[in-house]
DNA sequence: CGGAAAATTGATAGGCGTCAAAACTCGTGG
DNA sequence: CCACGAGTTTTGACGCCTATCAATTTTCCG
């Protein structure tokens, strides 16, 4: 909405729209990524923890991030996906307030905080470009509260696909064709379901002619525009 | 934690949190809004509607206001309140992302988007000051997505309440008697409940001797180890 | 091919939402 | 000062959605 021109308001669209804003404060953050050390990581392992001391600010170069926070009795919640071109690490003042895992194996870019902290001292644009960077990851933040916290399984699930195929037009790739790269269970955490509950959503969802799934992670989208309505709460519609 | 000296992580440290990030950023933050106009504003007033243009950030002076994002079918997330000395309407970059409104007659300060914006390109330090006010709203906006997504209606509400409690206490306050002043609708909003569940839970806690309530808003503190324990995790001590 | 991890499927139960009605609060006016 | 009425809160009954527990099937690698 603020830099970029989908029309619709129907939630989730957190991916898209960290997409937008990464490429929203990129310009002049992408230079400051070129040149740095790149790092690989293998799938399941940590780019940082909660608590770690803020050393650098990544960029996604390939490879598929999540970001989550945990309970003292081992309940998960996904903040963030952080797809190829996305910045993780963001917003950490001192401390990550996050921790971040890659799902399958990944590289990245790592800029120094104290690199970063020295630039923005230099330069004032730049310093603004975070700030609404920031910004939007917080909007985003809060357009997932808004669904995770509002909607049924369904509905929270269709608007997830949904999210993720309009990611994939962006980009211009196959839209309808989506390869998750991620478990069940990182997709439950994220919507605040269980993975029974995810999987079961699926199976009525290709029951319901919406999806097909090919393998796990291998889904084809085969009526868009029903899972469109379900994910802006054509469920139920009670007005 | 990062500003603070709260020892604990219980979720819905919201509340002193957000409050924390503004004395972080007021110390230069502050002085931007003396002199500026007041306005005042009734209850159920609203500040601003999300998709307003920004004119403005507000400090509140006294009374409470409630942010909130909308579902198209009417369905309601409250996303922060703000007591007095907390900052509304950060991070908007053009255009409000959420509305905000009067809970109570209230009280604001308004200090122009245009005024700030100049004095940030000035003063490269206010900047980075509003940077991390606003990591620190990131912060709690992803704790509240992880209480909300994954704790139970009793967890929520009393770590609702020893939020408030916590924020009583840095205000020297008497900290075991709240005055809620906002409805249980607004509560219901703010925690995904909906105001028959808020309620029940409400009569539930002072059955099991945790709390007394005087009237719908006036709420006393009965039982505090108890209710910490609830909000940490304490309902269903699964491992 | 074999074993571990992930996903699916089923049965069951419980928590919370929904609908409905009663009780309470509070401001207004007689 | 009391009565009235709208709005809010409380309480109850009921049902559905989703979590939980458990078993099976599929997928993925070594």
């Amino acid at each position: 909405m603020l830099t970029c021109g989908y029309g619709e308001t129907t939630a989730f669209t957190t991916l898209p729209r960290r997409t937008a804003s990464a490429s929203h404060g990129q310009d002049s953050l992408a230079a400051h990524f070129n040149g740095t050390p790149s790092r690989r990581l293998e799938a399941k392992e940590h780019v940082f923890c909660e608590g770690d001391t803020a050393r650098y600010v990544y960029r996604v170069e390939s490879g598929l991030i999540c970001t989550y926070r945990m309970m003292p009795d081992g309940r998960r919640q996904v903040v963030d996906f952080a797809f190829p071109g996305d910045i993780v690490g963001l917003g950490a003042n001192r401390e990550h307030s996050t921790s971040a895992q890659a799902i399958r194996p990944s590289r990245l870019r790592c800029l120094p905080a104290s690199t970063l902290a020295e630039a923005m001292r230099g330069d004032a644009r730049l310093t603004v470009k975070l700030y609404e960077a920031l910004a939007e990851e917080l909007r985003a933040a809060r357009e997932l509260l808004l669904s995770v916290c509002q909607r049924s399984a369904a509905e929270r699930l269709a608007a997830f696909l949904v999210a993720l195929v309009r990611r994939n037009e962006r980009r211009d790739l196959d839209a309808d064709t989506l390869d998750l790269g991620m478990t069940r269970t990182d997709i439950a955490d994220f919507l605040g379901l269980t993975i029974e509950t995810v999987s079961r959503t699926f199976t009525r969802f290709r029951a319901q002619g919406l999806i097909d799934i090919a393998q796990c992670t291998a889904i084809t989208i085969v009526d868009r525009e029903g899972l469109e309505e379900l994910a802006a709460g054509g469920g139920n519609p009670s007005d």
